[in-house]
Formats: structure tokens, sequence, C-alpha cells
DNA sequence: TTAAATTGCAAAACCGGTTTTGCAATTTAA
DNA sequence: TTAAATTGCAAAACCGGTTTTGCAATTTAA
């Protein structure tokens, strides 16, 4: 049923019936009666507008488009989760999208969603997107970057201060007596990563200590990897502490040390909390990002920015939490 | 820049530039070179139609909604990613919410993406939503239910047997010698959780055991029901096995237990896998649902549906796996 | 050489809305 | 009593596409 019809059955134009449905009657001076006897028809068949042909005529999709890495992970799963119900608090609608770090693939999906006429991008980004996502920011199109930077462009922005979690994290294991502490990362240029890394080759250098980088190619749904990672281990036996780059990495790691026997030999610390880092045993030390907040975070500024006439460049840095667990070496 | 914009500045008919644009030039009789001068046009601007205005006039959006209870959580954050990218490959976009289980969310979000012109549904209902899904499902709206069903009312589902399932995992416990094997699930009508307990109290039955259970308050992202399960504990110093309907809870529970110091001091299965238990000592037993099989069925599913002219109700129940870790008992 | 068929495109109708404009009919003010 | 203002709505223009129809101009067939 449409307006057509409904303004046809009443034998009344279909600009009436919009505004009398919209509120507008007032405004359009259209009589209570005939507003009544418009809301009273439009109440007892149920109509409801197409949000498309709304969306064409008003230029407002009410759509918000999400790209991240996996939205299957424990960081981008809750935080999708916090992010849509908190736009939808607000009237908007999210498509989401898994790019698995593909920049072919988040490129399409970008290219996608602007042609379904999203009105902001939320997005996690790929290596690579530089041009794509510059291209919209020229077009001052609502966007909000978050967890990485796209290096080389300045944008709306949420994340952790990784640098100086990073650091955090590294001297607590320094902290606690080891002094081989080897850390493992993704093969990558994302530049979350490379700052974890360079606050981690900061501790170690600061405390006159050997670095020991292992860095794992980079598919966060393979389980590639797994042969260069033990003979790494291998290779160093003097190793008495790991530190990943982000949870999965230990995750995975951990059931290659158990499936050898090896579990409680390592001190061990990681990027991002895991709900297995609590109840391991012994329990695992982390950075905890607060994904709540983050997510909030995120929803305020694609807010913000839908509603600003003006073009505004915000960047907001939430502090990480360093969980202790792990009991001290000595 | 629209199609108007281009016929107006080629000086030809936009229908003339929606055909060729289209590949439809053959069809609509353009010549070659009219074609030509057109493609390349729109090539040099970087033409993109509105996909808004498209799905008006086609009557296709090229839009999916996915409906499930926690996209964040560990069950539904890798379906929600298989069956994104495996929509994707179909062209499909796919708009999600999660309800956390409240049913009145959980129907305006239905109405949303109606309103959206979404071509189909996926949902993992709520209780309670038998009037709103029986709607959409009278008008032979392309539906697939997941995970649970709807009670009263047959649709296109997807999902594991869990009564069977539940039946394996308790046999298990049984078999490992344990003889107090208390149950503990939510307080929901969902009906993949009371077959999980209709499994389990089967078993006990047949094995001449009592059942002991205890149903916590159902809000999947909240802590409640803690004291309700020490307590519980408490009252029944006798269990030797705890079998879970599902992993939050099992997790949930491995925490409390934890803080009071009684880690291992039960046999542990629970419903649904998690990275947890490979490597929680002692290994815990699961029911593994395969996810990604779940998700390539319901996105066949919901293809076939769309494709159709003929309606058609199907059910596909996927077997799940008992992923046996702990050791024995005795 | 002329009627019929084909070519090549424009024009119109449609999808389903919103918003502005315009115009009788009525009411108010002078 | 008459001009001006207001009321109450319809009509038109617009958002940006797709698809069918229609009609000159050209080509082909008889």
């Amino acid at each position: 049923m449409s307006i057509n019809e409904i303004a046809k059955y009443l034998k009344v134009s279909k600009s009436t019936v919009s505004l009398v449905i919209n509120g507008k009657a007032e405004q359009g001076r259209i009589s209570k009666a005939l507003a009544k006897r418009i809301l009273d028809y439009v109440e007892e068949i149920g109509y409801k507008p197409n949000a498309l042909a709304q969306s064409l005529a008003t230029g407002k999709s009410k759509t918000i488009g999400l790209i991240v890495e996996n939205i299957g992970d424990s960081f981008f799963g809750p935080i999708a989760l916090y992010i849509e119900e908190n736009l939808r608090r607000y009237g908007y609608q999210v498509f989401y999208s898994s790019t698995m770090g593909d920049t072919k693939i988040s490129n399409e999906i970008l290219e996608t969603m602007i042609e379904k006429k999203v009105e902001g991008i939320i997005i996690s980004p790929a290596v690579g997107q530089l041009k794509n996502i510059q291209k919209i920011r020229n077009k001052n199109f609502p966007l909000v970057v978050f967890d990485r930077r796209v290096i080389g462009l300045s944008t709306n922005y949420v994340g952790t201060d990784n640098y100086s979690s990073s650091k955090k994290a590294v001297q607590h294991l320094v902290d606690q007596g080891f002094k081989k502490i080897a850390m493992i990362t993704i093969d990558s240029d994302q530049p979350q990563m490379t700052d974890r890394l360079r606050g981690y080759e900061e501790v170690l250098n600061d405390n006159f200590l050997v670095s020991f980088t292992l860095k794992l190619p980079y598919r966060s749904n393979q389980d590639k990897g797994l042969g260069e990672l033990l003979s790494f281990l291998h290779k160093y036996p003097e190793l008495d502490a790991l530190y990943f780059s982000t949870n999965y990495l230990c995750v995975k790691t951990l059931k290659v040390l158990q499936s050898i026997g090896k579990s409680t030999n390592y001190g061990i610390a990681a990027f991002d909390d895991h709900e297995l880092f609590e109840l391991y045993t012994p329990n695992i030390t982390c950075i905890r990002q607060p994904l709540e907040a983050i997510a909030n975070e995120i929803v305020k500024m694609i807010i913000s920015r839908l509603n600003d006439s003006i073009e505004l460049i915000e960047e907001c840095i939430i502090p990480s939490e360093l969980i202790i667990r792990a009991s001290s070496k000595k």
C-alpha cells in the first residue's frame, strides 16, 4: 500500500497525505477533520512508508556502514554490538562487513556502501586504503576511523594509545624479572601493530635487554605460521617470556605450546583481553581496551559529523588498562 | 552526478543513458557510437548510480537483514561473519541488529528492516515473536529462522539437533562415571534451551540418576544470578559434574568457581564450544556446532527463497559434534 | 517507386515518497 | 460592501533511477 493508493482511496492528494502523516498538517494548513480521516485510515490499514523512497526524497538514508577486519572476533564483535545498539537509539541501521584484512575487498565494500547512500562510514581500515579513504574524506563525508589510523591521512579517529600501553605491558614483564622477552606480532604495516612493536623495543632498549621479534604472516583466520612459531621457540630456548601484539596470536600460541607440553614455561602478556586469559592457568596479563567506551566514542563522533555543517577533525585516544594477572617469576 | 545530469550534458535522454549503462544498448537499439560516447563519459566522471533509486525502481534492494541475540558473542559473531561474507558474493549487503533477547526491540528491528525494504530476513528469534514473524511469513516474505525455532510456526529453519546432541554430552558424563550431574541453564522458553534440558533429563532418567537443574535469569550481558549459582552449589555439595546449556554460562561459572577455589572439582561439559575450553585446565568437553556450515546453509536457503516463485518451507538440521576433552573421573 | 520493416532514439510512465507553489473559496478588515 | 488576508487543499516539481511506448528517419523488400 503506497501513499498514492491511500490518496486515491481517500480522494485527496498525496501531498496532503504526506504532510499529515509526517505531523505537518498544521504547517500545510490541513483541516483537523481531514487530518483525522487520513490518520485513521493509515492506522486502519497499518501503512508504513517505504523507507527507500523517503531516503531518496529526503537525502537521509538513516544508515551507517561499519567496516571491520572480522566481526566474529573478540575485539570487533563486542565493538559492533555496542555501535549498533547505540546508533539504533539515534534511528540508524548499520550495514556491516568484514574485510579479513583484504584491501581490495575493503575498498569494494566501501564503494558499495557509498552507492547505497550510507550517511556515514565507521571503518577500521585495511592497509593500503589511503586513496579510497582520502577520496571520501575529501568530500567531507562523515567518517570515523578506529583502532588503526590511515597512515598519511588525518581523519576523525578513535583508538587507544598503542605505544604507551605496549610499553606498560612490556615494562611489567621486565619488572617481574624476565630477561629474555620475545614479541610475537603479525607481519603487517598496520599502524597499531607497529606502535605496539615500537613500545616493546623501547622498553627493552631502556632496560639494556635484547629483543627477539617474530612476525607471523597476517591472515587472521588461518592457521598459517605455526611452523615458524615452533622453530622460533626452538631457535631461542633462552626465552623466558612472550609478549603478543594481539590476543588471538596469544591464544594460537598457547594451543601450540600446549600441544608440545610447554604451557607454563613462559611469562606471558598480550595486547587485548580475552575470556581465556582470566581462567587460563597461569592467568595471563594483558592490556584491556575499554570496548564499550571506544564504541560509545565512535558513535558520538559519527553522530556529530552527521550534524556538523563545518568540517571538523577530532581524535579521541582512550586509555587502556593493564590487567595484571600472572604471578611473578621469582 | 545523476543520470539526468549526464543526459543533459550529452544531450541525450536519460533512458538512453540508463540502457547503455546497464548493458542494454542492444535491446534498446542504441547505436554503438552513442553507446561508446556515453560509456566514455560515465567512465570519465566516475559515475556510480544511486542504489536507493535503483532499488526503488527495480524493487530489489540487494539487502538482507540479520537479527541475532548478540553479535558480540562467540556463537553469533562467527555466524555473522560467514553469513555476510557469503551473501556478499551474491551481491547482498547485510543490516545487523542484536536484540539481547528483548522481544520488543526485536520486533521493532524487524519492522524497521522491512520498511527499509530488505529482501529477506535471517533471524534467531527472541521469545514472543510469533505474531510478528507469522505476519511476514504469511506474506511469503523470504525468511530463514536459525538456532531456535519460533514455537507454533513452521518456517524455513537451520539449526542443530539440540535434543540428541544434549543427550550425547550428558551420556558422556554418565559414561565417565559421574553420578550427580547438574544442568545449569537459563530461565527461558527458547526452544533450543528446552530441547537441551529435555535431553539432559532423559539421559539421567534412563540411567536412574537424580537430576539437579538450575535456571539462571536470562540476561546474556549481565552478571546476574551469580549468587544463585553459589547457593545452588552450596546446597548440593554432592554434585560431581556440571552440564551447561550454553558456553557463556559455563565460562561465567568457571569464573565463580575459580574465585572460590573449586575449579577442578567437577566434571564439566557444555553446549557450544569456546576457545577457552581447549586450553582450560582441565580441558572441557563440549558440543560443537559447525558454525560455518550453519551459516552456509542459512545463506543457501535465503538465496533460494529470494529466487523461488513458489512457496516452500525447508528445515535443515546440521549435526553437532561431541568434542571429548576432559579425562575420565575414575 | 512505394509500402513495410527496421533503426535510433526521445518521451512518458513508473517506483514511492517530500516539499514548495498556486489557486479557489472563505473569512476578515476597512 | 469590497478588497485583502487567510484557509484548505491540489498540483507540480523534485529525488534518481528503469522500462515500455511511440515516432520520425532510414533502410529494405516488393
